[in-house]
DNA sequence: TGCTTAAACTAGCGGCGTAAGTTTTTACAC
DNA sequence: GTGTAAAAACTTACGCCGCTAGTTTAAGCA
C-alpha cells in the first residue's frame, strides 16, 4: 500500500487510540508498533504525523489535562475555586490513572497545561496573594493532586505478609491493598481541607506573601 | 574469561555503581549493558547477582530511602518528629533527584521503605491519631515530599517564550526556569508549615480521627 | 581427588524508537 | 490537461534494550 485515497491516520485518531491503549493496558503497552497495529497501520507511518513518540504521549496528557474544569475560578471565591478545581483535576486523573506518571513529572509546555497554570496563578494573584506565594500554592496543589493519583502510598503493600511480622504497627497494614483507593482518596480529601483551611486562615489574617 | 579467581561483582558493588550512574546520568542511562561496562564486565553477568533490572533499581531506591533519618521520631513530639523526618527525606531526595520517579510510584516492599512507613505510622498512632488518620497523614506527607522532589512545577517553563503571550499572568513566569529549585523549595516549606500547623490545631482541639 | 556450584563468558531472541528511502496518490500551478 | 511537489502509506534496517541459554573455568567442599 502506498498513499491511500482516504488518509488512514490523523493526529486526532492517533491520540485517541493512544489514550485508549494507555487507559486499557498502561504506558508500557503503548509502543509505536503496537499503537500502529491498533490503527491498522505499520509502525513508522505514525512518523508522518508526529515527530517522536514523546509528542504522542504529550498530546495524550494534554487531552487529559484539557478535561479539567478551570472555569470554576470565574465567579467563585479563590478558596472555592481552588477546591473545585482540585476536585475536578483529581477526578480526571482518577479516570486516567495510567497517564499520571507523565503529568507528575512536569506540566508540559502545551496549551491546556499552560492554560490551567494561568488560571490557577491568575486567580490567586487576583485574590491578593503575592507572585511567589501564588506560585507556591499552585505547586503545592499539584503535589497533592498528582501524588494521590499516583496511588503511591499503598501500592507496595500487596504481598509477603510474613515480612510484616517485623513491623508491629504495619502488621495489619497489608490489608491496605484492599482499600488503597480509599487511602489515597482519604489522604487527598484531608490534604485539601488542611491546605485550603490553613491558607484561608492566613489570608484572613492578612498574611498573603 | 571464565570464573575469575577473585569475584569481579558483588551485589553491593553493583548497587553502588548503579546509584552513581543514575545520579550522574539519569535513569535512562542505567541500562544493563552500560552498567556492566561501568563495572568492567559483560551485560548478562549481572544476572548472576540480580534476577531482573527492576531488582537493581529497587535496591538503589532502597539504599536512598535508608539514608532518611527516622530516629527523629524517638524523643520528639509527633509534630517535631514529622517535621524533622520530612526535612531529612526532602534533603535525601534533593541529593538524588534522578531516582525520585521510582520512589514516587510506590514505597516498595523493601526493608528501609517499610521501616520508614512503620516509624511514621507508629509515631502518629502513639500520639493518639486514629489508624485511618495516621495512614492519611503519612500518605499526605509523601505526596508533598516526593512531589516537590520531582521538580514538577517549573519543569515545563523552559522554552518558547512567545507562547506565553497568550497567558498574561504567566508572561513573566518563564523566568521560573532560572529558579525552579527555589520554587519547589518554597512550595515544600510552605506545605510543610501549613500541614503541620493545621494538623496541630486539630490535634489540640481533640480532633484526632 | 572428584563433584557441585558460582561467576564470568558468548551468542542470540524479540522488542523498542527511529531513520532512510520507495511508491502511489492527491492537490495545485501553469 | 499536464507536470510537479507534497503527502501518506510502505519496506528495510540500525543500534539499542532486557533477558535467556548454554559454555567455560575456578572455588569450595566431601
Amino acid at each position: 500500500m502506498a498513499r491511500p485515497r482516504q488518509a488512514l491516520l490523523t493526529r486526532e485518531r492517533i491520540v485517541e487510540a493512544a489514550a485508549a491503549l494507555i487507559d486499557a493496558e498502561g504506558l508500557d503497552a503503548c509502543s509505536m508498533r503496537r499503537l500502529a497495529t491498533e490503527l491498522g497501520v505499520q509502525g513508522p507511518s505514525l512518523y508522518n504525523h508526529f515527530a517522536t513518540k514523546a509528542e504522542i504521549v504529550d498530546a495524550v496528557a494534554e487531552a487529559v489535562v484539557a478535561q479539567v474544569d478551570i472555569a470554576v475560578f470565574r465567579g467563585n471565591d479563590w478558596r472555592e475555586g481552588l477546591r473545585l478545581w482540585a476536585k475536578s483535576y483529581h477526578a480526571v486523573l482518577a479516570a486516567h490513572p495510567n497517564i499520571v506518571p507523565v503529568l507528575a513529572t512536569g506540566p508540559g509546555r502545551r496549551p491546556a497545561g499552560l492554560a490551567m497554570a494561568e488560571a490557577v496563578y491568575g486567580a490567586l494573584l487576583e485574590a491578593g496573594w503575592s507572585r511567589a506565594r501564588a506560585t507556591h500554592i499552585g505547586a503545592l496543589m499539584r503535589y497533592l493532586i498528582t501524588g494521590s493519583a499516583l496511588g503511591s502510598f499503598a501500592l507496595g503493600f500487596e504481598a509477603d505478609p510474613e515480612l510484616y511480622d517485623r513491623f508491629p504497627h504495619l502488621h495489619r497494614a497489608h490489608e491496605l491493598a484492599a482499600h488503597r483507593d480509599a487511602v489515597d482518596e482519604g489522604a487527598f480529601e484531608l490534604g485539601l481541607d488542611l491546605l485550603i483551611d490553613s491558607l484561608s486562615d492566613r489570608y484572613d489574617q492578612g498574611v498573603r506573601r
